[in-house]
DNA sequence: GTCTATACTGAGATAGAC
DNA sequence: GTCTATCTCAGTATAGAC
């Protein structure tokens, strides 16, 4: 057919989303575009870079309004530093802003993120924009040591994978799910109050 | 042999711990502990179930010291509610604890978080310390709506799995890695400042 | 350059002999 | 309880048709 590798980009994304990555089967994937097996392979070489490409499309639009934000922000040129609640706006409403727009894009970030596929393609597409925003929060919290506040950065990257993966069902309580943009103004929220929290180590205690 | 499900089980432990769950064959198992591959779907019935067995095994201790703790906490009778410091505490030291006497302990579990294949197994086997959680902290943050309460609960298991997962390598930085134990210290202290912010979202704002 | 047909290796699972 | 043989399905590699 005339586009080959855009049937396969289309249909991976729709069936990755839905099942997940190792659920779908490549397999799955042809049998669904009406291509050839080995045409994955042409196209992409594996099925781990055909999810690269997928994540590419998706989160690459999203990292540029990102780095668009920040920039925005630090040429404020606010004495002290922007502070944390609008760097972490700057990082998570570009997010929620794709996720309006792109009910896919969630779907399939989550399912990436839950699988814990993304430690390389993470490094790979995410670091420019990471380390910026590593750096502007670093600014906006001197207070914190370099130690403590590398772990409130895990922390936060952490509740913002499980937020993307699915609905707080631990309760079993269920309830209706809400929209995705105040889910996220909740976890800017909560990170917020992580981050500006009392240190509970003291610096001369820590083990190691 | 004398004991092949305790070598299957041991073994297992050892090399998921190590390579992860999906990275393990089943002819990897065995191989290593000197059995056959049909002993395993004798024992076991599965690799999932297998994987169940291991769980338990490293989890059950914890869950029981957990929910001691909190036993321990509500017979204060305080009269408004136990703190929510005092609660996380309750909930996060017997990890650390465990971390600690068993260095195996982190390391399967957070290969199994990661992995994101816990999904029914925690609600299996963690859903009764969970729910008395659940119910403890709600009474120490009645202000908190439902709604928001809720997801901040998620928020905090975010932030827990990633952090049994591993080190905070997100900024290239590296740097010595800490104890277990203070690393649980400040991700209580993140978790009780996301308890305790101002919310965001004013209740009428929500969406859907 | 693109795509098809087919074969290879390794995974988890299972039936049946001992 | 244990072991052999075998099944199905996965991702991958390659030879060759257009």
């Amino acid at each position: 057919m005339i586009d080959t590798k855009g049937k396969i980009l289309d249909t991976a994304e729709r069936l990755i989303g839905e099942y997940g990555y190792s659920a779908t089967s490549l397999r799955h994937i042809i049998s669904e575009a009406g291509v050839n097996l080995a045409a994955i392979h042409y196209h992409f070489g594996s099925k781990e870079e055909l999810l690269d490409e997928l994540i590419v499309r998706k989160a690459g639009p999203v990292n540029a309004e990102r780095l668009a934000r920040l920039d925005r922000l630090e040429a404020g040129g606010e004495s002290p530093a922007p502070a944390v609640e609008k760097v972490l706006e700057a990082f998570f409403l570009p997010m929620a802003e794709a996720a309006d727009r792109d009910p896919g894009f969630v779907r399939l970030m989550g399912r990436m993120l839950s699988e814990g596929l993304m430690q390389g393609i993470l490094e790979k597409h995410f670091q420019t924009v990471t380390g910026r925003y590593f750096r502007a929060l670093r600014r906006a919290l001197p207070v914190l040591s370099d130690e403590e506040f590398r772990w409130r950065l895990h922390f936060m990257i952490g509740a913002m994978a499980h937020t993307m993966c699915g609905q707080p069902d631990v309760t079993g309580l269920g309830g209706p799910s809400e929209g995705f943009h105040s889910r996220i103004e909740r976890l800017i929220g909560f990170v917020a109050g992580g981050f500006h929290a009392p240190v509970r180590v003291a610096p001369g205690t820590e083990e190691k």
